[in-house]
DNA sequence: TATTGTTATACTCTATAACTATA
DNA sequence: TATAGTTATAGAGTATAACAATA
């Protein structure tokens, strides 16, 4: 058949993000932690006395799955649980001091990323990018589909 | 911590790329493929007698993975496999035609979905974007890391 | 010995369903 | 009854290592 035609936007936007994520994943696991843990923590940082379920949802993975991650930030020592007292129910996550460090570390090196990808842009054109990505994220995000961090 | 600033260009990036790739998965799903699938597809309507190493290069996953992957869609009817008699090591993979047919609805289907990507940028927007991923995959990219189409 | 591909096995991330404990 | 979270289990996609067949 030989399907010729221009390159689709899907697969730059594919193999883009790809590349970039790999680099960004090797970083994270140099300090021991993947996406989905990272994105945790950066959860736990913005949001006051979230529940795990409001974690899970802002993370955009299920309860259970949650639950697993959680578990290993646990084991590792970056993150200590306690029953909610007025609902114990709840578990209330925390980061422990270990935790915080190991969070600013990372939070470091995710800026240096970030600047470096601007730096490689120039302001113009990151501009465009984001704008461009905005417009396909808003055309292409169903309304029933709430993912505030996307998942895998 | 509180750590606010401008939102890293990596995390609209991931967002936007799922988002998109959601809906294309849905549409490959509908067809009974899956991402990997289509991809070794497309390498199978580009390339010339390609042994099942040069499409796992091309696909960007192991052999095994693409042992995996070629058994389900032999399983499926849309691919066959023969030993090349002049290097019996060789598999000679080649689309059946129920895969032709398959492949020609899909790719009809992939093309209007790019249309619509396009269509909602603009052709300018279009191309500052694919511009822009263009410089970060340049800039991201690994001597060592050959993934013409990228991995998962 | 080197290469092509397969098999066996296992790991990670994910989900659903059933469950516990609380409310 | 309803909610927060856990456990048990499974499935998809991936990889590595050992292997068979062929060169």
């Amino acid at each position: 058949m030989k399907t010729r035609g221009a390159r689709p936007i899907g697969m730059s936007l594919w193999e883009t993000t790809h590349v970039v994520h790999r680099e960004f994943e090797r970083m994270l696991a140099a300090h021991g932690l993947n996406r989905a843990t990272w994105f945790i923590l950066l959860t736990l940082d913005e949001a006051v006395h979230p529940t795990q379920r409001d974690v899970a949802r802002a993370v955009g993975i299920s309860d259970a799955t949650l639950t697993h991650h959680v578990r290993n930030l646990e084991d590792g020592g970056l993150v200590h649980r306690t029953r909610d007292p007025d609902d114990r129910r709840v578990q209330c996550i925390e980061l422990t001091d270990e935790g915080r460090a190991a969070f600013a570390r990372i939070h470091d090196d995710a800026m240096a990323f970030d600047r470096r990808m601007r730096a490689v842009l120039g302001p113009e054109t990151t501009a465009a990018l984001l704008g461009a990505l905005d417009t396909l994220t808003t055309e292409f995000t169903r309304p029933g589909d709430s993912t505030p961090i996307p998942r895998a």
